[in-house]
DNA sequence: TCTGGGGTCCTAGGACCC
DNA sequence: TCTGGGGTCCTAGGACCC
């Protein structure tokens, strides 16, 4: 059997764990630069806050409800979510746990006796609340798939379920899959839900029955068999190993105010650029490709119509040799900064993506690469002094700037086109100067 | 005024090989 | 009149996830 174990409402419960009164007061989290609702508690949900909703539009409602507004707030979450996914790693054999995501992590749970299975998920559900006092829930099933379903259910109905179910029967899967609407069931988005609907199929329990070739045609192939297999209860999806490292890395921003200068878009892009490689050296990857795009401002959507970013504007470079060394990928990201700049537009926002990731033990020199392409070892210790430093201090009270101590020049210290955060709660486990306090 | 960020996997189709 | 068969690799784009 495969669980999975997610958290309640995750942002909202973590900006509650340090203010007890919010404990039963809608609270809603925005995303970056405060634009769309990302995360909402039981009772904004009840007063119609629908998720992903713009902020200004649900501004009004906020307002009059009451509703406590957080900006993200990612230190924060950051470090609860590694407390969770440590607890059930001391519960667990630790291959037998896979972050999924900020928030969800799937289990393997064959070792445990059937019926015994309903007790364990309540236990790691005891013991992850005791020890971060964060609430989650648990779905355990089969498949993947249907431990998404039994989660869904088991936190739709909290007073029926306590926050576990188990589809450890045909009766009680059917019945789970009849409860099931198409679109909420992993891996069925807007299109394919859409397309189901206009045949007829409603519920997960319709679409387990569809013949496997109509589905290999029409729900993205391989996928989607994938998908019907698991919901007949048939294991396709295994557990990730957990040293698996990223294909891609990519640092990309909305800007906090429209920018028209061209210095102001190299910052940012170097910015992203310096925060992109550090993702790359932690995983011990080097990039051969790197790609920068630039979103100019977008027109007035026609009325009715659905938002749409402006144009993307975007270069992308194969670096002569695999690196990870940060000045390196600044200078080939800002000459493709020089490329797709265009003055008199103004831009919202701005991106860095590195690809062609390889193990930085392993990369090809390039044979008509001048000597220098190689980073040298003092240009290694160089970037591993950096992050250290920056890694340390980031959590330091001497040092709680907004920035990183250690800066490359490139990314200037104007910094006008930063993301707004204007509810920003204090990041109470990872800075000392902004504890919470016990008066 | 104001609409997030970071990923994955898969397919189709083109270019190219012998 | 009539133009094979069997591959590989790459890219762009679609769909999905949280």
């Amino acid at each position: 059997m495969k669980a999975i174990l997610d958290c309640n409402s995750f942002y909202c419960s973590c900006e509650r764990l340090f203010r007890p009164a919010l404990l039963r007061r809608p609270v809603v989290v925005l995303s970056n630069n405060d634009g769309c609702i990302i995360s909402r508690t039981d009772e904004a949900k009840a007063l119609g806050v629908p998720m992903g909703q713009p902020y200004f539009q649900a501004k009004d409602i906020i307002l009059q409800e009451k509703i406590a507004t957080f900006s993200s707030n990612y230190n924060l979450y950051g470090d609860l979510s590694w407390r969770v996914m440590e607890t059930l790693r001391q519960l667990l054999p630790p291959e037998k746990v896979e972050v999924y995501s900020v928030d969800e992590c799937f289990l393997d749970l064959d070792h445990i006796a059937p019926a015994q299975l309903h007790d364990f998920c309540a236990h790691l559900k005891a013991t992850v609340e005791q020890w971060t006092g964060i609430a989650v829930s648990v779905g355990a099933a089969p498949t993947k798939v249907l431990s998404k379903v039994a989660n869904r259910l088991a936190k739709k109905d909290k007073a029926a379920t306590g926050c576990i179910m188990v589809l450890d029967s045909p009766e009680k899967t059917a019945a789970a899959l009849r409860a099931t609407p198409v679109e909420d069931l992993w891996g069925v988005g807007r299109q394919y839900a859409l397309k189901l609907r206009q045949r007829g199929i409603f519920t997960g329990w319709d679409l387990r029955q569809l013949n496997l070739n109509w589905i290999q045609k029409e729900m993205g192939g391989v996928v989607g068999v994938r998908l019907v297999r698991e919901l007949r209860g048939e294991a396709c999806i295994d557990l990730k190993d957990p040293l698996t490292v990223k294909k891609m890395i990519a640092t990309t921003r909305m800007f906090g105010v429209n920018v028209t200068l061209k210095k102001e878009i190299k910052e940012a892009v170097a910015t992203y650029v310096t925060r992109a490689a550090e993702k790359l050296r932690r995983q011990d990857s080097a990039a051969s490709l790197l790609e920068v795009f630039l979103i100019a401002k977008a027109e007035e959507p026609p009325p009715g119509k659905r938002f749409r970013h402006g144009p993307h504007i975007g270069g992308c470079v194969e670096l002569p040799q695999a690196t990870d060394h940060t000045p390196d990928l600044i200078t080939a990201a800002l000459d493709l900064v020089d490329q797709l700049f265009e003055a008199g537009r103004t831009y919202k926002k701005a991106g860095v993506m590195l690809g062609g990731l390889v193990p930085v033990g392993s990369v090809q020199t390039a044979l008509f690469a001048p000597p220098k392409a190689t980073p040298t070892r003092q240009q290694r210790q160089l970037m591993a002094a950096v992050d250290n430093i920056n890694f340390a201090l980031r959590n330091d009270v001497f040092f709680a700037l907004r920035n990183d101590v250690l800066q490359f020049a490139a990314a200037g210290n104007g910094r006008r086109w930063k993301m707004r955060q204007e509810h920003r709660s204090p990041r109470y486990t990872s800075r000392w100067d902004e504890i919470c306090e016990v008066k």
